[in-house]
DNA sequence: GTAAAATTCAAACGTTCGTTTGAAACAAAC
DNA sequence: GTTTGTTTCAAACGAACGTTTGAATTTTAC
């Protein structure tokens, strides 16, 4: 059990580093040496490094999402015709993901996901393509819970939102605010509470009156 | 006036190609042919590649930090003893990041620095650094502005929204909500003001009463 | 116009990268 | 025990990287 295949002693090795340096900045010796496999064993399990870098993503995404989608069919099943509470959308939203952060190993990924946002290349292009459907599913699910907002609005504010929950999920040391030495790190529970607390109140906001020409619906 | 300095166009190239590739992923041949120099030029006239780095945040950075003080000061002086309006502190503190954003060069660095959040290594936090005032004068404001919310409570929040910020800055496509194909793309100025809705109405939000024995100050 | 300084240039340096290879080691099947 | 298929290994490949060098060129100063 302390040596699991090297299929997985690769993954778990890059997923670390790659939070730790940077997916461009991990070579394949740095993980091969510290999962303890032979150079070429990437190149064998995965064929280049391009496809261990989507097997380390495929490993985790496809079950988060599905979990999202799972509870977000499950709320609606209940409430019927009904609309949403928000705070309950966006906890069905976050959940998964603040559940995932519980073990140090999906942890790892999760924060990984945080940066991929603001990641070029065509990686991110591949796993947006997974998230085109929950993204649709709840934007579709906060349109009936705020049918006040006009699409332009209710886009920007998910648009902040995600950008929110990126942010708390990307950067580890959590809050960048110093001053006294006090216990900061509260459950994951909590953070996740507060982040509901605050997109929530944002998605809520009273649509200012416009004093300008901007193409509001 | 079609060629400045070779200084300035390394910069210019170097500062485009890292928002279009990343940095890790810019090469000094790529930026010396897009800036029609030599290859050699870039460590004539900066040093490394690390050092052109840096210079390329140098050049914008410190004018922008520079001004969101000079704006706080002036807020802070026609106000007194009385604390800002949120949205009033909110403005001050972007105004300056979306200002650049009408200018396309400047909006490459906004880019850039909206990224910057998310990078490893110790490039962060040099930037970090020089941003560390800034934050400590516009937190101590908010705190003014809203001094019912316990320091975790405030730092978490405004977490979230530099978070909502980076991203703002970070994502070029802007709305990644698709539908149809509206005419998305709001000025600058309007997107501002979205944003502060936002992070004005999440800052505000009332504090929910604590059912568990989370340590709340 | 000439000397001095600053800049550009082509070429090469040593490293590190991702990938390939073919033999060795191991496992499973009969 | 031999065969077959799978996995590991050390070694090497060519390509691309950041950097250095020393001569050529341009600019500056007098």
């Amino acid at each position: 059990m302390n040596t699991p295949d090297t299929r997985e002693r690769l993954l778990d090795a890059a997923q670390k580093l790659f939070v730790e340096h940077g997916i461009d900045a991990t070579s394949l010796r740095n993980v091969t040496t510290d999962a303890e496999a032979n150079l070429a064993s990437v190149n064998y399990h995965f064929g280049s490094k391009d496809e261990l870098i989507q097997a380390v993503f495929a490993r985790h995404l496809e079950p988060l999402n599905k979990e999202r989608i799972r509870l977000l069919d499950e709320l609606e099943r209940e409430a019927g015709d009904t609309p949403l509470y928000l705070e309950t959308t966006l906890e069905a939203f976050l959940k998964p993901t603040f559940e995932m952060m519980q073990n140090q190993k999906s942890r790892e990924f999760v924060c990984l996901l945080g940066r991929l946002f603001t990641e070029s290349s065509e990686l991110k292009m591949l796993i947006m393509h997974q998230f085109q459907e929950v993204q649709k599913r709840y934007f579709a699910a906060l349109q009936r819970t705020l049918p006040h907002l006009g699409i332009i609005d209710l886009s920007w504010r998910v648009h902040f939102m995600i950008g929110a929950m990126a942010h708390t999920f990307a950067v580890p040391e959590k809050l960048s605010i110093p001053s006294s030495s006090e216990a900061y790190n509260l459950t994951e529970e909590s953070i996740m509470q507060h982040l509901i607390t605050f997109a929530a109140a944002g998605l809520r906001a009273p649509v200012p009156s416009q004093t300008n020409g901007d193409n509001q619906k």
